[in-house]
DNA sequence: GCGACAG
DNA sequence: ATCTTGTCGC
Protein backbone atom coordinates (compact mmCIF):
# COMPACT_ATOMS: atom_id res chain seq x y z
CA UNK A 1 0.00 0.00 0.00
CA UNK A 2 1.18 3.31 -1.12
CA UNK A 3 2.08 5.75 1.88
CA UNK A 4 1.16 9.74 1.52
CA UNK A 5 3.36 12.74 2.91
CA UNK A 6 6.52 10.20 4.08
CA UNK A 7 8.18 12.10 6.52
CA UNK A 8 11.35 10.77 8.99
CA UNK A 9 10.15 9.00 11.96
CA UNK A 10 14.21 9.64 13.61
CA UNK A 11 13.09 13.46 14.65
CA UNK A 12 13.37 15.32 18.01
CA UNK A 13 10.39 16.21 19.66
CA UNK A 14 10.43 19.80 18.11
CA UNK A 15 11.32 18.33 14.80
CA UNK A 16 8.00 15.64 15.72
CA UNK A 17 6.18 19.61 16.62
CA UNK A 18 6.90 20.84 13.75
CA UNK A 19 5.77 17.99 11.54
CA UNK A 20 2.30 17.74 13.81
CA UNK A 21 2.05 21.41 12.71
CA UNK A 22 2.54 21.18 8.77
CA UNK A 23 0.32 17.94 8.61
CA UNK A 24 -2.58 18.97 10.41
CA UNK A 25 -3.71 21.08 7.46
CA UNK A 26 -4.33 18.35 5.20
CA UNK A 27 -6.57 16.42 7.79
CA UNK A 28 -10.13 16.34 6.35
CA UNK A 29 -13.28 16.50 8.20
CA UNK A 30 -15.67 15.33 5.67
CA UNK A 31 -17.05 11.53 5.59
CA UNK A 32 -17.45 10.80 1.85
CA UNK A 33 -18.34 7.01 3.08
CA UNK A 34 -21.60 5.62 3.60
CA UNK A 35 -21.97 3.68 6.91
CA UNK A 36 -24.51 0.79 5.09
CA UNK A 37 -21.69 1.06 2.48
CA UNK A 38 -18.71 -0.21 4.88
CA UNK A 39 -17.51 -3.19 4.39
CA UNK A 40 -14.86 -3.88 6.58
CA UNK A 41 -13.23 -1.96 9.46
CA UNK A 42 -9.39 -2.91 10.92
CA UNK A 43 -8.19 -1.93 14.09
CA UNK A 44 -4.55 -1.27 15.25
CA UNK A 45 -2.84 -1.85 18.24
CA UNK A 46 0.75 -1.66 20.23
CA UNK A 47 2.19 -3.83 22.47
CA UNK A 48 5.27 -3.53 24.70
CA UNK A 49 7.05 -4.72 28.24
CA UNK A 50 8.01 -1.35 29.95
CA UNK A 51 11.60 -0.49 29.07
CA UNK A 52 11.84 -2.65 26.14
CA UNK A 53 13.35 -1.57 22.94
CA UNK A 54 10.79 -3.57 20.89
CA UNK A 55 7.46 -2.68 19.63
CA UNK A 56 5.16 -5.26 18.28
CA UNK A 57 2.11 -4.28 16.42
CA UNK A 58 -1.19 -5.67 15.00
CA UNK A 59 -3.60 -4.85 12.49
CA UNK A 60 -6.91 -7.13 12.76
CA UNK A 61 -9.32 -6.88 9.88
CA UNK A 62 -13.13 -7.45 10.64
CA UNK A 63 -16.24 -7.39 8.41
CA UNK A 64 -18.29 -4.52 9.40
CA UNK A 65 -21.98 -6.06 9.44
CA UNK A 66 -21.59 -8.92 11.74
CA UNK A 67 -18.09 -8.18 13.08
CA UNK A 68 -16.41 -11.19 12.00
CA UNK A 69 -12.47 -11.79 12.33
CA UNK A 70 -11.04 -11.93 8.92
CA UNK A 71 -7.22 -11.57 8.78
CA UNK A 72 -4.15 -10.23 11.11
CA UNK A 73 -0.92 -9.23 10.18
CA UNK A 74 1.73 -8.07 13.02
CA UNK A 75 5.02 -6.76 12.91
CA UNK A 76 8.07 -6.57 15.65
CA UNK A 77 10.08 -3.37 15.31
CA UNK A 78 12.85 -1.27 17.17
CA UNK A 79 11.21 1.29 19.08
CA UNK A 80 12.76 4.99 17.60
CA UNK A 81 10.75 7.77 19.88
CA UNK A 82 9.94 7.51 23.65
CA UNK A 83 6.61 8.02 24.95
CA UNK A 84 5.62 11.60 25.43
CA UNK A 85 2.25 12.69 25.69
CA UNK A 86 1.23 14.55 22.76
CA UNK A 87 3.54 13.02 20.70
CA UNK A 88 2.34 8.97 20.78
CA UNK A 89 2.57 8.83 16.98
CA UNK A 90 5.88 9.00 16.84
CA UNK A 91 6.05 6.21 18.86
CA UNK A 92 3.94 3.95 17.94
CA UNK A 93 2.56 4.89 13.77
CA UNK A 94 6.11 3.44 12.27
CA UNK A 95 5.15 -0.71 12.91
CA UNK A 96 1.87 0.48 11.92
CA UNK A 97 2.61 1.78 8.88
CA UNK A 98 4.97 -0.98 8.11
CA UNK A 99 2.49 -3.40 8.32
CA UNK A 100 0.50 -1.58 5.90
CA UNK A 101 3.14 -0.77 3.37
CA UNK A 102 3.56 -4.20 2.84
CA UNK A 103 0.14 -5.43 2.64
CA UNK A 104 -2.70 -4.42 -0.25
CA UNK A 105 -5.48 -4.92 2.18
CA UNK A 106 -7.03 -1.95 2.53
CA UNK A 107 -10.07 -1.69 4.95
CA UNK A 108 -12.53 0.76 4.90
CA UNK A 109 -11.98 2.37 8.15
CA UNK A 110 -9.45 2.39 10.51
CA UNK A 111 -9.85 2.17 14.48
CA UNK A 112 -7.34 3.45 16.13
CA UNK A 113 -6.21 3.03 19.83
CA UNK A 114 -5.52 6.85 20.97
CA UNK A 115 -6.83 10.18 20.07
CA UNK A 116 -7.74 11.71 16.55
CA UNK A 117 -8.21 15.83 16.53
CA UNK A 118 -8.66 15.85 20.14
CA UNK A 119 -4.84 16.44 20.45
CA UNK A 120 -3.09 19.75 21.29
CA UNK A 121 -2.40 20.32 17.87
CA UNK A 122 -5.45 18.54 16.87
CA UNK A 123 -2.86 15.49 14.90
CA UNK A 124 -3.43 12.56 17.26
CA UNK A 125 -2.31 9.01 16.15
CA UNK A 126 -5.55 8.25 14.50
CA UNK A 127 -4.86 11.52 12.46
CA UNK A 128 -1.16 10.83 11.59
CA UNK A 129 -2.01 7.23 10.53
CA UNK A 130 -5.42 8.34 8.48
CA UNK A 131 -3.55 11.07 6.81
CA UNK A 132 -0.15 8.48 5.70
CA UNK A 133 -2.34 5.75 4.74
CA UNK A 134 -5.00 7.73 2.87
CA UNK A 135 -7.44 5.84 4.73
CA UNK A 136 -10.46 7.04 7.26
CA UNK A 137 -9.44 7.04 10.74
CA UNK A 138 -11.30 7.19 14.26
CA UNK A 139 -9.66 7.67 17.35
CA UNK A 140 -11.18 5.62 20.17
CA UNK A 141 -8.49 6.65 23.67
CA UNK A 142 -9.48 4.84 26.78
CA UNK A 143 -8.54 8.07 28.66
CA UNK A 144 -8.79 11.82 27.98
CA UNK A 145 -5.81 13.88 26.73
CA UNK A 146 -6.94 17.14 26.29
CA UNK A 147 -10.21 19.18 26.62
CA UNK A 148 -13.37 19.37 28.93
CA UNK A 149 -16.89 17.55 29.13
CA UNK A 150 -19.87 16.31 31.19
CA UNK A 151 -20.37 12.87 32.51
CA UNK A 152 -22.61 11.23 29.92
CA UNK A 153 -25.40 9.73 30.73
CA UNK A 154 -25.40 5.92 32.13
CA UNK A 155 -26.89 3.92 29.51
CA UNK A 156 -25.05 2.46 26.08
CA UNK A 157 -25.81 4.92 23.64
CA UNK A 158 -24.58 7.98 25.47
CA UNK A 159 -22.11 10.71 24.50
CA UNK A 160 -21.36 14.33 25.50
CA UNK A 161 -19.52 16.75 23.62
CA UNK A 162 -15.12 16.83 24.34
CA UNK A 163 -14.83 20.76 23.93
CA UNK A 164 -11.09 21.74 23.89
CA UNK A 165 -10.53 25.42 23.29
CA UNK A 166 -14.26 26.63 22.72
CA UNK A 167 -14.73 23.92 19.89
CA UNK A 168 -15.37 20.29 20.08
CA UNK A 169 -12.55 17.72 18.99
CA UNK A 170 -14.12 14.58 20.22
CA UNK A 171 -17.18 12.85 22.24
CA UNK A 172 -17.60 10.87 25.44
CA UNK A 173 -19.23 8.28 24.08
CA UNK A 174 -20.93 5.21 26.67
CA UNK A 175 -20.50 1.84 24.76
CA UNK A 176 -21.47 0.16 27.52
CA UNK A 177 -23.91 0.80 30.06
CA UNK A 178 -23.06 1.71 33.41
CA UNK A 179 -19.05 1.32 32.23
CA UNK A 180 -16.54 3.86 31.75
CA UNK A 181 -17.28 5.90 28.73
CA UNK A 182 -14.64 5.91 25.74
CA UNK A 183 -12.71 9.28 23.83
CA UNK A 184 -14.08 9.20 20.23
CA UNK A 185 -12.60 11.69 17.97
CA UNK A 186 -12.18 11.48 14.03
CA UNK A 187 -8.57 10.90 12.61
CA UNK A 188 -8.93 11.93 9.04
CA UNK A 189 -11.94 11.57 6.10
CA UNK A 190 -14.98 11.15 9.09
CA UNK A 191 -17.14 13.01 10.41
CA UNK A 192 -18.22 13.36 13.99
CA UNK A 193 -21.32 11.49 13.76
CA UNK A 194 -19.94 8.46 11.80
CA UNK A 195 -17.18 8.13 14.06
CA UNK A 196 -19.55 7.90 16.76
CA UNK A 197 -22.13 5.45 14.87
CA UNK A 198 -19.33 3.64 13.99
CA UNK A 199 -17.49 3.17 17.22
CA UNK A 200 -21.21 1.89 18.69
CA UNK A 201 -21.68 -0.61 16.23
CA UNK A 202 -18.20 -2.12 16.95
CA UNK A 203 -18.75 -2.37 20.59
CA UNK A 204 -22.05 -4.25 20.81
CA UNK A 205 -21.19 -6.35 23.84
CA UNK A 206 -18.14 -4.37 25.72
CA UNK A 207 -16.25 -1.11 26.33
CA UNK A 208 -13.59 -1.36 24.01
CA UNK A 209 -14.60 -2.17 20.15
CA UNK A 210 -14.39 -5.68 19.37
CA UNK A 211 -11.80 -4.91 16.53
CA UNK A 212 -9.28 -3.05 19.12
CA UNK A 213 -10.11 -5.40 22.00
CA UNK A 214 -8.74 -8.22 19.31
CA UNK A 215 -6.13 -6.08 18.11
CA UNK A 216 -4.57 -5.78 21.43
CA UNK A 217 -5.39 -8.90 22.51
CA UNK A 218 -3.33 -10.52 19.28
CA UNK A 219 -0.25 -8.05 19.51
CA UNK A 220 0.31 -9.05 23.44
CA UNK A 221 0.00 -12.47 22.66
CA UNK A 222 2.31 -12.39 20.03
CA UNK A 223 4.72 -10.33 22.53
CA UNK A 224 4.60 -13.15 25.58
CA UNK A 225 5.46 -15.34 23.23
CA UNK A 226 8.59 -14.01 21.52
CA UNK A 227 11.46 -15.80 23.18
CA UNK A 228 13.55 -13.06 21.77
CA UNK A 229 11.78 -10.66 23.86
CA UNK A 230 14.01 -8.78 25.87
CA UNK A 231 12.99 -9.12 29.16
CA UNK A 232 14.73 -12.89 28.91
CA UNK A 233 17.87 -10.80 28.78
CA UNK A 234 17.54 -8.53 32.25
C1' DG B 1 6.25 28.12 38.43
C1' DC B 2 2.20 24.58 38.76
C1' DG B 3 -0.62 21.00 37.15
C1' DA B 4 -2.07 17.88 33.19
C1' DC B 5 -0.58 14.35 30.53
C1' DA B 6 -3.45 9.17 24.56
C1' DG B 7 -0.13 4.62 25.23
C1' DA C 1 2.13 0.40 27.90
C1' DT C 2 2.83 -3.46 31.64
C1' DC C 3 2.51 -5.81 36.37
C1' DT C 4 -0.93 -7.90 39.59
C1' DT C 5 -5.50 -10.62 43.04
C1' DG C 6 -9.37 -10.34 44.60
C1' DT C 7 -13.82 -8.51 44.27
C1' DC C 8 -18.22 -6.20 42.93
C1' DG C 9 -22.12 -5.80 39.66
C1' DC C 10 -24.78 -6.55 35.34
Amino acid sequence: MKIFHEHSWEVSPQEARKIQLELKSRIDFVSRMNIEDIDTVAAADISYHKHDRYLYAAVALFSFSDLKFLSSHSLKMQSTFPYIPGYLSFREAPPIIEIFRKIDTRPDVLLCDGQGIAHPRHFGLASHLGLLLDIPTIGCAKSVLVGEYEEPPQERGAASPLIFKQKKVGEVLRTSSHVKPVFVSPGHKISFEDAHEIILRCSPRFRIPEPLRVAHKIVNEIRLNDISDDKFFK
